[in-house]
DNA sequence: CGCCCGTTTGAAATAATTCAACACCGGTGG
DNA sequence: CCACCGGTGTTGAATTATTTCAAACGGGCG
């Protein structure tokens, strides 16, 4: 963090129970997971593609984002992650990573090994669920954006791109909030598979439309409901309601063994 | 399945086993899952967009697409499924569907209401495991489509969906070999991001190249080299190949078979 | 100050869309 | 049996969104 308090994995468990409900003491698991922790400068990379490292990593704070490069040399952003997300966790399952991540701000990171979190996961159940929709949650999103870059213009595209971050970093949207942007116009068209300079045109206009504000480091959403509208966004896919499907059913029987053994 | 035997869950194992191990008792638990079977017409839907429903579905035989619509009526077709496969893993850990899933031929299902998977899993976490790994791969395969759409031109997109279909169809790819093709032109162009149009335009150019024939409900591969380079296909993200990672740490088991051979 | 990175602007080129018409083909009903 | 029909594939010409290339601008920083 950017404080020099040691670090803990708060960040992970508080972004986890957006979307998952834990006991006393799967919490306490969580945030009693063995962790490395690291700073990556902006712009170095997290994991690598191909790399077939044995770990996975935390974002305690900071922003990066996923990407594939192709042979011509560009490259697809495939998301963007934030404080609290978990990264690279097919590593524990795929043996080797098929995309990149790089950091878009100077980060702090913690790096979990896998074998931790699959041994916890025998153990809690729960934590098992909860990760494993975390990762549906990823595939959410990754078909998201297949529908961005493949059925929308480019106004709806930059415009949905913007509604997204918005959601996940702010709880309860409202006109003119102000959110750090970490992504130059350059990184939204790798994003969006638009080019920078067609990037830099759409968001003139939409500047010019009234729905977001001027600045360059930043992003202000002027007109969230119109915002909205422009990128066709509906939060839905981003699966930020804690859903309980599966879990009331098994605590018992977890409790039960809790008992037992 | 199209005989009238009575259909069994042994396509769901096989299409497993091309990516995890299981031992005989998993298997064996694998198959045994209670199921109901069914029946769906070309064109009718296996779930739908916003669905509630409790339970997933195997394609037993035949074959299936997801999709999203958006506001002005097109689609955006986001996978392509085919027997063995299971689909709609997500509700039940995310209680809702985001896309719907339509079949493309006629095809035999087996619905699994979703609590008997969740019992599974805990009872084998290496079927867990195995179950995450999918989930993982599909999220790789989304990935992968958001490059495709994003940052290749038309021949690109259409030879390197092609050439995923293949792949995951046909083990061991050699030239001038024939698979069914469960897509039309137009569904192409829902699955590329390309009008139809443009898709007939493209495809006449692959078959000029050489590259594929020109039936027009089957595709025939003429020069599977070709292709690839033609939709700079490069097989990994489907992570075909046995992933053991995670696996023979906690399944003694595994490592004995696979000392005993 | 000069430099570098990111942004901005302009004009020409191009990939893909749109719209409209026609050909094809299997199926269905008279 | 033929005629018709709807869905799919094919073709052409005009239009448009986006890219490309090139140059200039601006601000932060050593």
């Amino acid at each position: 963090m950017p404080t020099n308090d040691s670090p803990t994995l708060a960040p992970l468990l508080s972004n986890l129970e957006a979307r998952s409900v834990f006991t006393r003491d799967e919490a306490e698991a969580l945030l009693a997971l063995p962790f490395r922790p690291g700073t990556i400068e902006s712009g170095s990379y997290l994991i690598c593609e191909g790399d077939p490292m044995g770990h996975c990593c935390v974002i305690l704070d900071g922003c990066a984002f996923r990407y594939k490069t192709v042979k011509d040399g560009s490259r697809q952003i495939l998301g963007i992650h934030f404080r609290g997300d978990l990264l690279g966790l097919g590593l524990g399952l795929l043996d080797w990573c098929d995309h990149g991540i790089q950091a878009a701000r100077q980060s702090y990171v913690a790096y979990i090994p896998h074998r931790v979190i699959l041994e916890t996961v025998v153990e809690f159940p729960n934590i098992g669920r909860a990760l494993w929709r975390e990762t549906l949650v990823e595939a959410s999103i990754a078909r998201e954006w297949i529908v961005n870059v493949g059925q929308r213009d480019a106004r709806k595209r930059i415009a949905h791109l913007f509604c997204e971050v918005a959601a996940r970093q702010i709880e309860t949207m409202r006109d003119h909030v102000t959110i750090d942007w970490p992504l130059t116009q350059e990184q939204i068209g790798d994003a969006t598979g638009l080019t920078g300079v067609h990037v830099n045109r759409t968001m003139q206009a939409l500047r010019a439309s009234g729905l977001i504000g001027a600045e360059k480091r930043a992003l202000t959403i002027l007109d969230w409901a119109g915002l909205q509208e422009a990128g066709e966004f509906h939060r839905g896919y981003l699966h930020l309601d804690v859903a309980t499907a599966g879990d009331g059913h098994f605590h018992q029987a977890d409790s039960l063994r809790a008992v037992a053994g």
